[in-house]
This record gives structure tokens, C-alpha cells and sequence, in this order.
DNA sequence: CGCTGTGTTGATAAGCTTCAAGAGTGGTGG
DNA sequence: CCACCACTCTTGAAGCTTATCAACACAGCG
């Protein structure tokens, strides 16, 4: 299920309306079909990678199965470099995804334009310890939640382009989990299911204590 | 309890055993007793900092005191970095601790040193995501005394320079369950008990198996 | 219009936390 | 040097949150 290979299908090349990488060789876009594998653990890290459309999850397994997934990628954001020499994750498109490609001539040259991207990535990462760390369900949902509105420009109306399996694995939770905590909260009136992937948050200030 | 301010004691200025900065000013080494604060949340990020001995806890806080320590760092180590503008976290010596202290000119010059450390720091926070998220009580454990015996130098004796507590909050567990899962190991010959923050590994093949 | 995958809901069980008490350790002062 | 004291750690019992197992509902698609 997981780390399935599909042949890409390349894309005319066409301008970027995202932040490019200056000094970078900016190939066209590639599409992935749902389910598809980006790069894979232990494949020669070399690339960068922007989503154009669509979305990505960054994840790790361990020999039983088990699935953490450490990060989204969205739309304008940048990943990959997760990676010294070697990938250590797993790198998936969620849906339908549009990805351009930028080949590094050399990550010293490229570093000092890296190294705040690998900032906020640790800090994200280090922030996500804290969710998975010491919260409970309600308070990771909640905390999910508003950091998806964030990256999605702070509206009211939410899209979710990940399963509750995939929202699960992010969390630390199981997928039952995440539905009666969605179902908690529409209780609450702290939210609002327009369509399963579609959510509409109506108490942001709840939302946001919870969350911490 | 946490973030409490000491004056800081100046040692003499002596060459450090670790692999220094280049184009770094290397300030004499400072040092903190026992629970001081090294940064706080919010300050301004400034230099970075290389444990020569002792040990440092960095963490974050929930605005009812529920902590979690994102990493620790050992003699050699280099932490501070895990900053933009200002700092996301705090940093503590655990117990009495050398800390040297490196003045950056500029973050831009440095990057190319700078970003092999923070990708280190990236892989190791979701590496930890998942032992967080997707592991029990006594696989954590298991995990985190292979990762101390790993920076140890490999040996079957190591020493735990942070307390039940901070284990704790490192693992995602109360302090009585890591006291638990000590025992459990210790009664499964996993590991013996040499002093309260000295373990003798005696079964490492167990504890990798679990670990993961 | 039925079929398949995804999501929801319910009942039960497991694992961890909480609350509480007692034991051990290390440091300090007499 | 020993005894006491404070603090950390360990152990026990009970409760709570979340996982697991199971059945059902719903949506999207051929």
C-alpha cells in the first residue's frame, strides 16, 4: 500500500507562481497520480522538490507497519532536504500532485538559501514533539486544525486533502480517534463538516486554546 | 522551577577537545550550574553554543507548566541554531555544565557550516516524532537508551546526566512510567541498574529490537 | 444501482496516568 | 565519620484516555 511506484507523467514546463530557488535548474513539473512515491528511504538524496498542486506527506515506517508521518507539504511548499547524503523518510503524493523538481549543482552554493528553510523545518518538527508529546487527542486535532487554516491563508473553510488514516499517522492517533474527536468538536460547534475533506471552523478561539 | 537565572562564572579560555567553528569568535567557556538557563523562549538568537561538558535540556512549555524536551545535548554537542530571529525554545544545563560560547558575524557566512547541523538536527527531531507518536512505553525507552549508549561512544556503561523527569518529558511519559520500565527491563536482564544515573547495557540486541 | 473504499459509531480492553505511600540516595552539618 | 534531611526514585491501586475489534453508514464511481 504504501511506497507504490507509478510512472510520472511529465508536464509542460511553465513559470512557477511560487517562490523559486535562485541558482537552481528549475525542471518542468512532474505529476504524480494518488499514492505515488516521490523518493523513497535510503535512495541518493539529490533534489529539492515544490509542490505546485496538490499535497505531499513525509513519513517514516517502522518493521511492523506502524506510520508516522512527520510532515504535510502543501501547495508553495518546499521539501527534501530532509536528507544528508541519503533519504531517511518516505515522500508520497496524497492526491493528484504537481511537483517541480530543482536540481542543486552543489548544497554549499546552495546553502545559505537552504539553511532558513531547514530552520523552520526543525522548528516545525520541534513543535510537532510538543503535540505528540504532551497533548491529548482533542488538544492534536485542534492544534492540526488551526495550523492547517494558517497555511491556508487563515480562511474560515478548511480543505483537508489527507484521508483520517493519513491525519491519524500524523497525530500519533488511530482513525477512530480522529473521527470522534471531529465529532466531539462539530458537537461542540467548534467546527463544521461541509463534506468529509471539508471543514469549516466557526469557534477559531477555541480551536486555538485547545491547540495550545 | 524552570528557566531560574544565575549568574553566569567565567572559566579561563582553553582549546576546545571539539571540532570548533571556522570564522567563529570562540568566547571563553561559561559555566552554568545546575537548572540554569542558557536561553529562554522569545529572546533574541544570537550565537551558538558547544557543550564541553556537562549536559543541556532544551524544551518548550505549555501554558500549564506540561513540558516537553525536544532534545538533550552531550559534551561535543552544538545546539542554539534551532532559532530564526529569536529563539522557539529554552535551553538549561542540567547539571553543572561548560558551555562555549561561538559569536557569529553572520548567520549568511556561516551557512554552509550551519546547514549540515541543522539537517542533523531536522533528521533526529523526526526521527523522534515517530518514537513519540507510533511507540510505547517500553520501546521509548529502549530507543533512547540505544541513542545515549550511541553517543557514548558505544560502551555497555552509560551515564544518564538528566533525571527521571526529564526523561520523562524527553519521552512523552510520566516519571513514574519510565521508574517502571526501568524495572521491567532490569527484570528482563535487558540492562542493570549500576547507581540511579549509571546503567550497565547487558542485552543490546533486545533493546535494539525494540527500540526499532 | 450496486460495489468498494472511507468514515462513523459502539463495546470492550489495554496501557498509561494519577494519586498515594514508602524506599533509596546523596549531600550536609554536627 | 556518621546521622539526618531533602530530594529523587520506586512501587501499588484505581481511574481515565485511547486502542482494538466489530458493525454499520455513507460517498464516490464504474
Amino acid at each position: 500500500m504504501y511506497a507504490q511506484q507509478i510512472a510520472k507523467i511529465e508536464l509542460p514546463s511553465q513559470p512557477s507562481p511560487f517562490a523559486l530557488l535562485d541558482g537552481a535548474m528549475a525542471q518542468p513539473v512532474s505529476f504524480f497520480p494518488a499514492g505515488t512515491e516521490i523518493y523513497a528511504q535510503g535512495e541518493k538524496a539529490g533534489p529539492l522538490y515544490q509542490v505546485e498542486f496538490g499535497a505531499v506527506r513525509v513519513y517514516r515506517l517502522l518493521a511492523d507497519g506502524r506510520r508516522q508521518i512527520s510532515a504535510f507539504h502543501l501547495a508553495g511548499e518546499t521539501f527534501g532536504f530532509e536528507a544528508d547524503a541519503t533519504h531517511h523518510f518516505f515522500a508520497e503524493a496524497i492526491g493528484a500532485t504537481g511537483i517541480r523538481v530543482f536540481r542543486i549543482a552543489s548544497t554549499a552554493d546552495m546553502s545559505s538559501q537552504l539553511l532558513p528553510l531547514a530552520l523552520k523545518g526543525l522548528i516545525r518538527a520541534q513543535e510537532h514533539l510538543l503535540v505528540l508529546g504532551r497533548q491529548n487527542a482533542i488538544e492534536r486535532v485542534a492544534a492540526f486544525l488551526v495550523d492547517m487554516a494558517g497555511r491556508q491563508g487563515g480562511l474560515r473553510q478548511i480543505e483537508l486533502p489527507m484521508s483520517r488514516l493519513d491525519i491519524g499517522d500524523y497525530l500519533g492517533l488511530t482513525i477512530e480517534t480522529v473521527s470522534r474527536v471531529f465529532t466531539r468538536l462539530k458537537d461542540k460547534s467548534a467546527i463544521r463538516l461541509l463534506g468529509l475533506r471539508s471543514i469549516e471552523i466557526l469557534k477559531q478561539n477555541m480551536l486555538l486554546e485547545m491547540g495550545g
